[in-house]
DNA sequence: CGGTTCTTTGACGAGATTCAATGCCGGTGG
DNA sequence: CCACCGGCATTGAATCTCGTCAAAGAACCG
């Protein structure tokens, strides 16, 4: 992916792992109007309580989704790749429930939600795409509340790490031998409901144990099967989207 | 509530608060063919990795979806109240991700998926209000990760208690004032992902701290601004659905 | 009324947090 | 080109929350 491609080449590469397309509906999704913006990591996107006109799609980079607790604390309850929609969340709800912020520098197409509802709802094909895709979705916010409430701190970590990968690997943005991780050890504890200097023992934990390596922001998992089962990872909750 | 009103009654009530249904709307939606049940409190009705070729509604009683570790821990990923639809999930994916139980003795009418699908895709407040429906849920799993991951223990049981007088109540089957848990202290801590024991204790210090009474079962809330206080609860997440 | 499930309590231990300090790396400006 | 600076990573020690184990008591149901 690069950032000369049209921003609809993601989107649409993703909606057709999720149902049939024809060339009719591939037509329609090119004819919406966006606007490409360029952003910085820690950029916010979407702020809780309000209501978006334009509706986000990440053509480049990596983004995650948050809620702050009374005391201050940051919860991020997911994050996303190259040809996810940002915000599909509100398309019909009238306001933001969570904040949504851009991980690394990001590529961002903006189209505007009315003519994204429009076309979901008179092109079945597509409507379908984006149900599923809501779905599946919903389907990755039931096991992390799992992984965070079930599991132990090096699962944890294990487990967002390998969803991490399944999905950038689906994306077509980096492979289990070798990839850049965009996340800080903060991001990674916010993620799982742990504190960073925790992240940082149970990374070290990973290595001494010979499933993963680490060189800068660098990660090469060692022993893709061992790093699975130790994270209780089985990829059947993201329902072959990755 | 009771038994002997049409299983549509409850759906349509819920329904309607999400999207405006005209009269054929809730016509058609009288027209789906139902199967009546009533089963015990524990029954599966969902199982993890099955496709069900009807879809439950649930008319009267409570119900949970669940996941399990593979350590053979559980974890609620979230409860269901009267007029709730327990596998809008499945409806346009292929396999279950996660298992429904009944909580308390229920009633639940079966209706084909197909006949609701195809609802959902002709009739566009219909279908509108299902989106909304499904969007609210993953709102609700959101809140749920947030809960487990940042709050302490005491705060947990409270927001889940919180949640649930507040849905139950938008449901019409309960007040703050007193209520009938369904729960066991098990529940509890599998929703909170903590353990009984735990739960146990954070009962009786919120009941030492004043917010709660409790006598069995039943639960009586003595100061609901304190205790939402606790909680960090903000009904905001539930988009006005309680 | 007998058995089962659920609740309650105490003592102890493990895992995670907190606090504090140091080291490292990349970027920026002199 | 090097020195400095700020953000991020790393580590240790003390503390605390929550889990584990075990046992007894209460409530419920057939």
């Amino acid at each position: 992916m690069t950032s000369t491609d049209s921003p609809v080449t993601s989107l649409v590469g993703k909606l057709r792992r999720l149902a049939p397309l024809d060339m009719e509906d591939e037509q329609a999704l090119s004819s919406l109007s966006f606007r490409i913006g360029h952003v910085r990591a820690r950029t916010c996107l979407v702020r809780e309580g309000t209501m978006p006109y334009d509706c986000c799609l990440l053509v480049e980079g990596f983004a995650s989704r948050s809620k702050v607790a009374s005391d201050g604390g940051r919860q991020i309850v997911s994050f996303h790749v190259p040809g996810d929609v940002l915000d599909i969340q509100h398309l019909f709800l009238e306001r933001a429930d969570h904040d949504v912020h851009a991980i690394s520098d990001a590529t961002i197409a903006w189209t505007p939600m009315s003519q994204l509802r429009a076309l979901i709802m008179e092109r079945p094909a597509i409507g379908m795409a984006f149900w599923r895709d809501a779905l599946i979705d919903a389907s990755i916010s039931r096991e992390w509340v799992l992984n965070v409430g079930r599991r132990n701190a090096k699962s944890r970590v294990a487990h967002m790490l390998c969803e991490f990968v399944a999905r950038c690997n689906a994306a077509g943005v980096g492979t289990p031998e070798r990839m850049k991780l965009p996340f800080t050890q903060e991001e990674i504890g916010d993620a799982t409901g742990i504190t960073t200097v925790h992240v940082n023992r149970m990374l070290r934990a990973l290595t001494e144990d010979g499933l993963i390596r680490r060189d800068g922001r660098f990660l090469e998992i060692e022993d893709w099967d061992g790093f699975q089962k130790l994270a209780g990872f089985d990829k059947g909750y993201l329902h072959a989207a990755a």
